[in-house]
DNA sequence: TTGTCAATCAAACATTTGTTTCATATACTA
DNA sequence: TAGTATATGAAACAAATGTTTGATTGACAA
């Protein structure tokens, strides 16, 4: 192992080291001796920690939703089809075990703690992705509908899917451990996401038995409670 | 100002630089200079950087969601209306300009970097709020419904919510300057994810024009939308 | 008044951590 | 072979930072 050059290994070992404990509890010295490589070496290669950090950001930004979607749909897809793999495909993103688990949650941090250099990444990582599912929620909402609608309901869409990453870690703790194990597979999760915005749009069954699917009036729930 | 004491001064000024910084990037001199108190007051009244941390943690806690809800409801009122009084309050904790507005924050720092002393608060301050939509999703539901749905569901509320404050910073940039001050305030916001989850739900219209509301037909959505 | 005790203060201390230095090794070239 | 550029190594340096120390103050009680 560890057969790149003294480069290459930093910035492998940096990743997961920034992405777990942050930048400023990341110290180089732990990820000189993950890489196998002496202490100077880091500016020696990159100058400082920061510029390391900013060239580790860098190399985390390229694949996204894009990569888990095909090229092209099939002419006549439905636009249904289209937000359930764009689901589907977001949720492998954020929970899969993909070649490089740390590149989320280096993503996530910046999303905290905004720094200048992650910024315009940030723009990129996520505007790439949105722009995609805005291309799709086009096809399915009447063409009235205003931007700023759109771009809510992209959000609502994200919102859920980024939840299950953000709120990952406590999540298992206010399920039980079975119901969590049984229900809450990153497949099962696109699955239900993709059926509460099909609900919410209008392409799909209501979750729940609708007593008023109009807006005017219609015998209200009853005799429901818990 | 200043008239309270210095052990109280150090909490009241803890908390915004913990909530901005991290708990590592916070220093316990600015945190003094701040305090206006002596270097040496943390460790006389704490012990230590980490105690005097997780008493502003504890401190952070006790206003949640609850704190912006009535009491009771009215006898008969709508689950539908609980539930738009509940996404509304979430948004106005989350995003609203309250007394101490480094709570949050503070919280969501723990949700991604969680600390022992934490994560039993984090179960506590998440775990309450959830409980209250789970009662609310209760009246709605089916009572066949199963649990781990009705968590679900519960989860893409709160997603859609919490979104709007982890991607606070990035929103911004991926929307005009325009539409972004015109139609993201919180009580907006608020009443986007209700419209979003009564129509999933069945108790509002869909989004959009819906060709297949139900899964067996049936006369369902008509004429209705924004 | 005098003694006691908690609070405050300036200074120093010890550790961590990013960075630099300079010597040595290695590989390639004239 | 000799020379040079590149890479690696151990050590030291300097700044930041959490913590400790010991003196001083001020209030209050005996």
């Amino acid at each position: 192992m560890s057969k790149d050059d003294a480069r290459t290994r930093l910035l492998n070992a940096a990743g997961p080291i920034f992405a777990e404990k942050g930048y400023r509890a990341a110290t180089v010295r732990e990820i000189c001796e993950t890489a196998e490589v002496n202490l100077a070496s880091v500016n020696y290669y990159f100058g400082d920690k920061e510029t390391l950090y900013v060239e580790t950001l860098q190399r985390s930004h390229p694949p996204a939703v894009i990569k888990h979607l095909p090229e092209t749909w099939p002419e006549g897809t439905q636009p249904a089809e289209k937000l359930k793999d764009y689901i589907s495909a977001m949720m492998t993103e954020l929970l899969g075990v993909e070649t490089a688990p740390w590149r989320v949650p280096l993503m996530m941090r910046e999303l905290q703690s905004p720094t200048p250099a992650g910024s315009a990444l940030l723009r990129k990582f996520f505007g790439e992705n949105f722009s995609i599912l805005l291309r799709i929620l086009a096809e399915i909402l009447p063409e009235d509908t205003p931007s700023y609608k759109r771009q809510q309901i992209g959000l609502s869409i994200i919102g859920q899917c980024v939840h299950y990453r953000v709120a990952g870690k406590i999540i298992p703790l206010m399920v039980s451990e079975e119901e969590f194990s049984e229900h809450y597979k990153p497949e099962q999760l696109a699955e239900h996401i993709a059926q509460v915005m099909l609900a919410a749009l209008g392409l799909g069954p209501p979750l729940a038995r609708g007593d008023r699917p109009s807006a005017e009036v219609g015998a209200a729930a009853r005799e429901t409670h818990a």
